[in-house]
DNA sequence: CAGAAACTGTGTCCGCTAGACACTGTGTAA
DNA sequence: TTACACAGTGTCTAGCGGACACAGTTTCTG
């Protein structure tokens, strides 16, 4: 995924180049967040930029790589985040719940085998130093980063879902009988929106009573 | 997604019907355990079965009815496990990382707008049973179940994608000083496939200390 | 017992996709 | 001035999901 990383290349000869990588990015980030992931095709992210499609393939070695600049594009520069510790976590992974609110065709980008950006670096640099200072290895603490990324990720996607649950409604009336506890669930929501800061408390929780039990 | 709930149809009249959906299902599972799901073709499908695609069509819908059948199969019935409590939801948690391990491309299948079938709603209804007693609400225990899902198949994917750790340690090796902490955590892993384990126990903890404080 | 009706699987077709490749025109370096 | 390198275009192919008409098979009905 040499494009995330390499700078831009300036012809030394020939025509001038009419775009850029990142140019191609926002084209395809904006047409992603008007008609989601799906609609992502070289032929519509050219038209939408006045060219052909063929003129991308200049820029861009293919599709793949195509969505893997949109993600660290779209992911963007990593937020000023003040200090280290519980509150550091808790507003670093707030600041990736407000990303994928933006750009929700981007949870579903992120799966899968893919390339990481510097942005995307950028982003678990600044988690990981939130974490220092704790008796975790190194492995730890990318897996407690994995931990947060990975609900936020979740809750942002499942928002995006919301009438999936009507749905399933219509099937747990039919059954209730079968899955009583889906349904006693469904009908005791509880507060509403409160996904994302259940968990997160629950992770963070979680990492701090590993934390104060090694010391 | 009435194909996931509703009994095959048997044709009163007309010739007998050479397939079953969970037939078709498990062809294309064992197409997509071993080539991945983006080789799931209708046409590789039908091949896999000696028809012709087009005669899959009789059976579903369309390709996206195809896959949530193939991940309502491959996930397969609910396993038998005792009790509630924390013990029951680790080994809840572990047995669907086993689903997952057996099934990488149900990790990148079960993301985005989708139907939840019969089994995996069996699934939740056993994991709900097993935060019953607990002082959460409904929608927090589908929360709960949720963070615990999500971080089994963060963890399974990212197994998957064990080579990806090496890409990145060629980026991380040119650009060390931009990356110290993520140098450092690669550069100190600890115990080796822990990241299941320690999300896990993390998300545990969070759970069992939030019970005690309301309690 | 004949014929209609219903159904399965096939063949053909369409619009769309990603991408390979040859080509034209443009700008710079020799 | 000429040759080279490059940008963007047009054309082509293989493959995809899926609509639709059709032939053959089975069963119910007159």
């Amino acid at each position: 995924m040499d494009v995330l990383w390499d700078s831009e290349p300036a012809p030394a000869r020939g025509p001038r180049r009419g775009l850029t990588r990142e140019g191609i990015a926002r084209a395809a980030i904006a047409l992603a967040d008007a008609e989601g992931l799906e609609s992502i095709a070289m032929q519509r992210v050219a038209a939408a930029l006045g060219v052909t499609k063929m003129a991308l393939y200049r820029y861009v070695p293919g599709k793949a790589e195509l969505v893997a600049l949109m993600v660290d594009v779209g992911i963007g520069p990593v937020p000023d985040i003040a200090g280290t510790g519980r509150a550091a976590l808790e507003a670093w992974s707030r600041a990736l719940h407000a990303v994928f609110a933006r750009h929700p065709w981007a949870t579903t980008a992120v799966v899968g085998p893919r390339a990481v950006g510097p942005h995307e670096l950028r982003w678990t640099e600044r988690a990981l130093a939130a974490l220092a200072g704790t008796p975790f290895t190194g492995g730890e603490k990318l897996d407690a980063v994995a931990v947060l990324a990975g609900h936020v990720r979740a809750i942002a996607q499942q928002g995006a879902e919301e009438e999936i649950g009507q749905a399933m409604g219509a099937v747990l009336a039919a059954r209730a009988g079968e899955f009583p506890e889906v349904s006693a669930a469904f009908a005791d929501p509880g507060e509403r929106n409160a996904a994302l800061d259940f968990g997160l408390a629950r992770i963070l929780d979680g990492i701090d009573a590993e934390i104060s039990r090694r010391s």
